[in-house]
DNA sequence: CGACGGTTCAAACAGGCGTTTATGCGGCCT
DNA sequence: AGGCCGCATAAACGCCTGTTTGAACCGTCG
């Protein structure tokens, strides 16, 4: 973090990890998500560090944990931060990295689907859908997924400078989205498409912390989060209103 | 931020800055917002320190920023922070509380404003543009306000406990919107009223930072935000369209 | 004049930070 | 068996942090 360079490669650290590359997962214990299915493989150190960082960045911010508050959380010792990802950074963006890949295959597949079913051109709900319920579906409060959502909204804001490089510059998934809405909105100027895209978006960030206690404490109680079904409705119902 | 006590309050710092009191501004120099018009009484260190403060707090977060950084930016000794707020903490509450009662006062005189235009019950749009344009008017790109509506994005997200818990809890300044939403849309079930003002209040949030990049990028300039007005109606109309 | 309160200043403090090092362990391959 | 490689471990390194200290400054009031 301080430091600029000086061989600035440990030991491992380049083994794929800093990489930008996109996709492609690793032969390795990569394709374990949250809970390693795989018995034998063992749970693996940087398993456990990418856990419990993920889970305390989520929780706390990332500038407000340290490397010793991830270990001591993992159970395992002090250097493992560096010697599996190479730097506390490092660590922050592969964590984003994997949940913004896998949030945007979700996504992506739905508006896939969306696609089938109206013969490439659906109508402005099912787009919406696609991009509201992915997420939404992770916040589920009994979901083990709840923290990976928390953590993805704490990158967006708090994110070093190479992740909002990222969010700042990579509109390809977004894109998706964007000519699905332009083909269903022609009664709407391209901008006014773009600007609605953008509102739409700024809706679902805000489905976070104390904001949500805000709501329940202003209503009275009256808003409950804990279906999400309904919520979906909500946000599609309010969003799509925009669109007309 | 570290020690706990230990006769904690040093020489100031409790002379009305750490307090929580809602509005009252001391007789002191504190009346002067971001420039001070009186020249007699000098711009003095703490109002160097506020404004460098905000200013780096803004562009950089919170925790990126130094109590060195600040003082060095605002040409003071190093000790001023600890001296005139009694803490790097208690500097940032103090800059979050200022901005959000001036944000607060504005949203309010324009709401009061639209109750006296429609005898005390005010149609949709413009409860909606009272919560909207001030924040907006801040924004825009020639203002000086643009860092202060910066800074409380920051503040929002990236804040200590003591302001997460204001935000949390204090919703007396959001009830004076939703009281006439609730009037205003007699149509709708009150649950949903609350839920649309949410969406309402994370869509006026989103406007920030690289999500603006991102919005330019995808839509390959076709947006722009140097027209605030545009912006304003844009918002207001798609807000308002989700309340019908 | 002298003393005082408010303010500024340079210097130091203790502690936490991310990272690196050197060593040791244990299984796999030749 | 022996050497190698991946990994784990404890300890240390140097830096930067927020905060405190005690002295110096300075206009004001008695």
């Amino acid at each position: 973090m301080s430091l600029p360079d000086k061989t600035s490669q440990n030991r491992k650290a380049a083994d794929g990890s800093a990489a930008m590359d996109p996709e492609p997962e690793g032969p390795d214990l990569e394709a374990a998500g949250l809970d390693n299915a795989n018995p034998e493989v063992a749970a693996a150190t940087k398993q456990l560090v990418f856990n419990a960082a993920e889970r305390l960045f989520a929780l706390q911010g990332f500038q407000n944990v340290s490397v010793r508050d991830i270990t001591a959380e993992a159970g395992v010792n002090l250097a493992s931060v560096n010697y599996h990802f190479g730097s506390k950074d490092a660590l922050l963006f592969e964590i984003f990295r994997r949940r913004t890949t896998e949030l945007n295959r979700e996504r992506a597949r739905m508006l896939h689907e969306a696609n089938d079913r109206h013969a490439g051109r659906p109508p402005v709900p099912e787009i919406l859908t696609a991009l509201i319920a992915p997420p939404l579906r992770w916040a589920d409060p009994v979901g083990e997924r709840r923290i990976s959502v928390q953590f993805l909204i704490r990158a967006r804001s708090e994110g070093t400078a190479q992740i909002r490089e990222v969010l700042g510059t990579d509109v390809s998934h977004l894109k998706r989205f964007s000519d699905a809405l332009l083909a269903a909105c022609t009664h709407l100027a391209p901008e006014d498409v773009y600007w609605r895209l953008h509102f739409v978006l700024g809706m679902i960030h805000q489905n976070r912390f104390m904001e949500l206690d805000r709501l329940h404490v202003l209503s009275e109680g009256l808003t409950r989060e804990d279906d999400i079904a309904a919520l979906q409705a909500r946000m599609v119902a309010f969003a799509e209103a925009g669109f007309r």
